[in-house]
DNA sequence: GTGAAAGCGCTAACAG
DNA sequence: CTGTTAGCGCTTTCAC
C-alpha cells in the first residue's frame, strides 16, 4: 500500500541505505544521486514511516499528555498551548484523561510507556506524594507537572497560594470581612489546598478568621440546601465568596440567582483560572488568573530541554516554575456599601507580601 | 532499560516465541510453561511494546483525531466522547488540531498517516469537496467526520439545517419578525451554510425575507461599528439575533451590552451548539442543541465497526448519521411585546417540517 | 560515495 | 507443545 524505503530504492536504482542517507544526512551522498533518489521519493509519494525509526531505538517523537478532564477548559487551554509548540516542532501528542482517578492515571502512564513517549506532560491530582511520579522518576521517564503545585517535581504551574492570597485581599480591600472560601470535590487536591492557604493568610493578616473550605458538588444542578443554608442565613452570612475555580464560580453564581440573591449586591464573588469565558458573563467574572495556555507551552518547552539533555536537574534552574498571575477584576466583585472593616495593616494592595 | 521479550525468554529458559504465545494464544501453550513464563513477565515488569507489533504489520490501536481548536468547546466536549470509549477500549488518541487551516489539515493528515493510524475522526472546514478526503477514500484510510454536514461521507452530525430551522421558528413564534443571522469568519463552513438554509427556510416559510448572514469577528473585543450599525439603527433593526455558534452567541451578548441593549428586552439572542456553559450565564443562553460527546462517542464507534471490517457502504446504513438535536429554552429570548407578526401560516411549533 | 548486513521488538509460519 | 527463522521499515556500522 504505502510505499517503503525499499520501494523508492529500486525505484531510483540504488540502495537503501543510500535512500536513508538522502533523507538523514544529504549533505553525506553525491549531489547527482541525491537528485535521483529525491525524484523518487517525490514519484512515489514517499513519507518515512516513524515506526521503523522508533524501533530502531531512534526519537519516537511522541509525547504524552495526561489530563484530568477536557470538560473543564482550562485543560484544553493547557492542551492547546502544548499542540501548538510540540507539533510545530514535529513532535506528536498522545492524549489520555483520567477524570481525577488514581487508578486511571495509573493505566495512563504505563501504556504511555509502552508506546515509548519522550515525555510526559500532566496534571494529577495530588502531586507530592505521588508514588507513580517517583516511579518514573527511577525509570529516568522525563516528565512535567502542569498547574500541580509542588516543589519536588518539575512542574510548571502559578502560585497557588500566592495567587490565592493577592484574590483575597482584593475582597478585602473592597471592605468584605465575611468571606468564604468554596471548593469543588476535588477539595484535596494540591492546588486547592495551596489556595486554602492564601486565603487563610490574607484573612488573618487582616486580622479576619478563615473558614474552612466549603465543599460544593460541581455537577448537581442547584446548591445543596445545607451549602444555601451556609451562604444565606443569619446575620453572619458571608458578602463574598472566593471560589476555589471559575467553573464553580459559575454553578455558584447559577444557584444563588436562583435563591434569589444578586450578583453583586448581594454577594460578591471571585473565581480562580481566569477562563475566557469568564469574561463574557455578566456580570463579567472577577478571576485570579493563570496563564493556562503559557503554562501549556511552558510545560513543553521544559520537557523539549531535558529530552535535549540538557539535565539542568541540579544546575540552576529550579524545579517548579511558576508563571505570574494575575486578577482579573470583574463586576461580580462590589464594593461593601460600609467599610466594616479598616483592620487592613497593611496599606495599599501592592504593599509588600507576606512571602515571595 | 525496558525488558524486551528477550529478557523474558532468557529469565523464563524459554524461547521468545513461547513467550509471544503465551501473551497472544495462552491456550496453546503448556499450563507449567506458562505459569513459569507468566512469574518471569512479572518478575521483570515486562509490558509488550507497541511497537513491535505494529512494525510487523498488527493493528496499531492507534486512531487519529484532527480538530479546528481546542478553544472551542464543542470539540473538547466532542474529544472527550471519543477518549472515553476509546480508550476504554484499548484505542490511543493521537491528536492534532488545525485552526481551520487547509494546509494544517493535510499536514495532520500525512502525519497520522504516517503514524499508521487505523482510523481518524475529524472536523474540516468544509467537508462536501475536500481533496483530502477523496484521497482517503482511495487509499482505504476510514474515517469518520463530525459535525461536518454532508452527505456524500461517512459523518456523524445534527441535522444542521432542520435543527436551525426550528430554532428560528421558535424566534418567530414568539413574535419576531427582523431575525437577523450572525455568523463568525468561518461562515464558509458547511455547518455555517446548512444553518443558514434553515434559518432562511424558516423565514420564508413564515412570509418573512431571510437576510445574508451578517460575518462577526469572533476575537476582537468589541463588536465592530459597523456591525453594531446593523443591530441598532433604524426602525428595521432586528429584535432578535441567531448567532451560528454559541461562543458567536455570547461575545455578541458582551458586544450588545457594551453599547447598552438589553438581553432579552432590546434583543433575543439563539445560539448553536448547547455548550453546558450557556446555561450558567444570565440570562441563560437559549440555543439550539448538538449532543456533542454523544457526536464524539458515536463517531467512534463508526469508526470501530469500519476497522472491524463490517464495510457496509454499500449496506443499509447511510453514510452520514443523523443525530436528534434539541432547542434548549433560554431567558435570552423574550416573546416580543407586540406580536407584530401573525403570519404564521404553520400553527405550532410542532406541525409538519419542510423535509424529513 | 555507495552497498551489504545486522538488528531494534515482535509475530507467524514452519519444523521438530 | 516448543524452538528456529524470517521479516515488518528503518538506521547504522563496516567494507568496498
Amino acid at each position: 500500500m504505502t510505499p517503503t524505503i525499499k520501494d523508492v530504492a529500486a525505484h531510483a536504482g540504488f540502495s537503501i541505505a543510500t535512500v536513508s542517507r538522502s533523507i538523514n544526512a544529504p549533505h553525506t551522498v553525491n549531489p547527482v544521486t541525491l537528485d535521483k533518489v529525491r525524484q523518487s521519493i517525490d514519484a512515489l509519494n514517499f513519507r518515512p514511516s516513524p515506526l521503523g525509526r522508533q524501533l530502531r531505538g531512534e526519537r519516537t517523537r511522541l509525547i504524552g499528555v495526561i489530563l484530568p478532564t477536557l470538560a473543564n477548559p482550562v485543560f484544553a487551554e493547557c492542551l492547546q498551548g502544548i499542540d501548538e509548540l510540540a507539533s510545530a516542532q514535529g513532535y506528536r501528542l498522545m492524549l489520555m484523561t483520567t477524570q481525577y482517578d488514581v487508578e486511571r492515571e495509573r493505566h495512563a502512564i504505563e501504556t504511555l510507556r509502552e508506546h515509548r513517549v519522550e515525555g510526559l506532560i500532566l496534571t494529577v491530582a495530588d502531586a507530592d506524594a505521588h508514588p507513580l511520579l517517583d516511579e518514573l522518576d527511577r525509570a529516568g521517564l522525563l516528565y512535567v507537572l502542569m498547574h500541580n503545585d509542588t516543589m519536588r517535581r518539575p512542574s510548571v504551574s502559578v502560585d497557588n497560594r500566592l495567587a490565592a492570597y493577592d484574590g483575597v485581599r482584593r475582597l478585602i480591600a473592597q471592605g468584605h470581612r465575611r468571606i468564604l472560601m468554596l471548593a469543588g470535590s476535588f477539595a484535596a487536591s494540591d492546588r486547592a489546598r495551596q489556595r486554602h492557604l492564601g486565603y487563610s493568610e490574607a484573612m488573618q493578616q487582616a486580622g479576619l478568621v478563615p473558614a474552612p473550605a466549603l465543599e460544593v458538588d460541581f455537577n448537581a444542578d442547584e446548591l445543596a440546601p445545607s451549602v444555601l443554608a451556609h451562604l444565606t442565613h443569619g446575620a453572619n452570612r458571608p458578602t463574598a465568596l472566593f471560589c476555589s475555580n471559575d467553573l464553580l464560580a459559575m454553578v455558584v453564581m447559577r444557584g444563588l440567582r436562583r435563591a434569589r440573591l444578586r450578583i453583586p449586591q448581594d454577594m460578591s464573588i471571585l473565581g480562580f483560572d481566569g477562563l475566557a469565558m469568564g469574561e463574557l458573563l455578566s456580570p463579567p467574572l472577577a478571576s485570579i488568573c493563570a496563564p493556562n495556555r503559557e503554562i501549556g507551552c511552558a510545560a513543553w518547552q521544559r520537557l523539549l530541554t531535558r529530552i535535549g539533555g540538557d539535565d539542568d536537574t541540579c544546575g540552576a534552574t529550579p524545579l517548579a516554575l511558576t508563571l505570574p498571575h494575575s486578577v482579573r477584576e470583574g463586576a461580580t466583585i462590589a464594593a461593601l456599601g460600609t467599610i466594616e472593616a479598616s483592620t487592613d495593616r497593611d496599606g495599599p494592595l501592592t504593599a509588600a507580601r507576606p512571602y515571595a
